[in-house]
DNA sequence: AATGAATGAGATTTCATTCAT
DNA sequence: CATGAATGAAATCTCATTCAT
């Protein structure tokens, strides 16, 4: 939103664009460590300088595409969040293979790419408080239906745990993951408005 | 016996002792990315060509570093589940940054190198299955005083939410942390034998 | 039009004949096997980096070569072809040490590359049919003066020929030479236009 | 015939023969240009130094197995010529293509290893002229069967069409290898025993 | 807005060879 | 006889980046 003519090729390019689109695309099939200006430009059928034209740096582009994965991250977060069944949609979300996947590449970009961490950092704090605020608002009181938890820490117990699931897939692993997502599913069910109390919806 | 393919330069190198902790070091201090040949060499105070003449592939030495790394994994999950509160003492380990910081090290190499992936897929199964055969022999019917959990999904919940945190206090992020750790030792409190009903201790 | 495939420095680069010239000289002086990007460089006086620029990989650049010395040796023939003397001059052609020196060495780079060889593989074709097609025009029923010889084993005979002589040459072998060529000569003078028929040129 | 202990590890060790068929092989199937000691050795199954033990230079073993190779030859050629038929017999060893690749392999190596063109040299010029004085003595005055040639160019001259057929073979190169074959044997024919004038063999 | 040219650095790997044991 | 260790050189290739046009 604060964003426009930043730097050099406008916003609005649709060179620049595809050049980031690329980039998303090499960085789902073969990782973020293969990022290379030249194979950017390679897969989106141009030339190598026109990368740097529109990103001078590397970093400026990891850092855009960042932004970019963030604000789709973000969307689709405001929308589980907004749908029937918020807890359960954000629950999907979080053991969603394709985008955590690509959460997880960026991670691992962070752990070396200071841009890109510190650009991490910041909205990941942010989006963990959106969260919790939703949550706060959505669960009320149901929270208590769990014992000990809250808002905040239902937040990151969720999101870890879907992680650990989908970061155990990549990899083949699978024992505890029908187990733990049981646990997970009974916990959402008692959250539900159905219930004893009839939840009164915002 | 002593694991691991026959190489060159038998186990019992001084050198290549010294190169594979080079390379932990460089790993744990710039991440898996920064690991070449070269900056090995360099931090060993060796020659690049020695290093392939004990590695002769990048993939090799990085294989060896990963067996390492689950070795000693293996060993520090071993002595937390022959402790006196093996679940306790395994968060512990859950939740300790240095060694979380390199397994997560570790992940994100294995999710470009598939010869450290497959290392790290079976490792990971292995190791998943030996937690949760522990998890039932000291819990027995305790597990039922959390409600809805067993002991494979417990394992996988614990290990998740520990690899978040730690993951995200990279990031600087914190929201949620002390939130999900009261609700992670409010189990553990429940799971401990102290409680109404006497547990048996072997 | 050019040919070749679109690559990096359209044809039409200084740099890119530089390296092509340079490759060419160091093959006919120390062999194909000498060929790599280093030596290519310090020959034309470039830096290694730039040879690459070029000619992303060395296969690439071996290819053009090859494109190169059979576009010269095409044009030879079609000259020796065109000549008033057509037989005789392809014969001096197939003695000529210098260009079946270099054919040579295309000959057993082909032998370990495979993109050469293929290249190789379909020029040679072409060019025996070409030659055989252009016999038969030239020497019409005077080829039946030699008995049992049809244009194309003729021009498979006289290449066999002339390559062991030069190669032998190379080697400082030297029996038969004077031999073989008074017999292929003879030939020639048999198949020439003087003699009891008035042969019809052109 | 002059050899023995000229190196170290005599000429009767066991694993010399070993190295030495190993890369006999290895040129044999993937080209000379392939030949290292490393690669020798992983090939024999043995320790690159124990290579080096027996030939402490690339070029003492290239050389060596240049001498087994033409040994071999030598030992065919005699063989086809103390056959029934000793010309026929000799040109199907010239375009026989295991034998005949593996000369050019030879023919290659020596345009960059002196040695190794020295020894081939030699060799090939005694083999020309052992053949020529061969021709000379099962052939006699039946040469002149055909008009022109004499022993030493009619050597030559089947030497030289014979490994161009080979080698184009390699290729895939086939326009007129039918039609020579069917000239040179022709030639054969006429220069066979029988005939108007009864041969007095030896 | 785009691109061809150029470059220095570095990564990965292979090599022949030497040496001490 | 045999081998493990070590090394310097080189080959091939990829990279990010700069610059002039």
């Amino acid at each position: 939103m604060a964003g426009a003519a930043r730097r050099v090729g406008a916003e609005t390019s649709a060179t620049r664009a595809l050049i980031v689109e690329a980039t998303n695309q090499l960085i789902r099939d073969e990782g973020y460590a293969s990022v290379s200006t030249r194979r950017v430009a390679a897969h989106a059928g141009l030339k190598p300088s026109l990368v740097h034209y529109y990103f001078p740096t590397t970093d400026d582009l990891l850092v855009e595409v960042s932004r970019l994965g963030a604000a789709q991250s973000d969307r689709m977060i405001e929308e589980a969040l907004a749908s029937e069944d918020p807890l359960r949609a954000l629950w999907k979300f979080f053991v969603d293979t394709s985008r955590t996947a690509m959460a997880l590449e960026f991670m691992a970009m962070a752990n070396h790419r200071p841009a890109v961490r510190d650009y991490m950092a910041q909205h990941s704090e942010e989006m963990r408080a959106r969260q919790v605020e939703i949550f706060k608002r959505i669960l009320g009181d149901r929270i208590d239906r769990l014992e000990g938890f809250d808002a905040a820490g239902l937040s990151l117990i969720l999101a870890g745990i879907g992680r650990a699931i989908v970061m155990e897939e990549g990899l083949g692993v699978s024992t505890g993951h029908a187990e733990a997502t049981r646990i997970v599913e009974m916990w959402l069910e008692k959250l539900a408005f159905a219930g004893d109390q009839p939840g009164a919806k915002d």
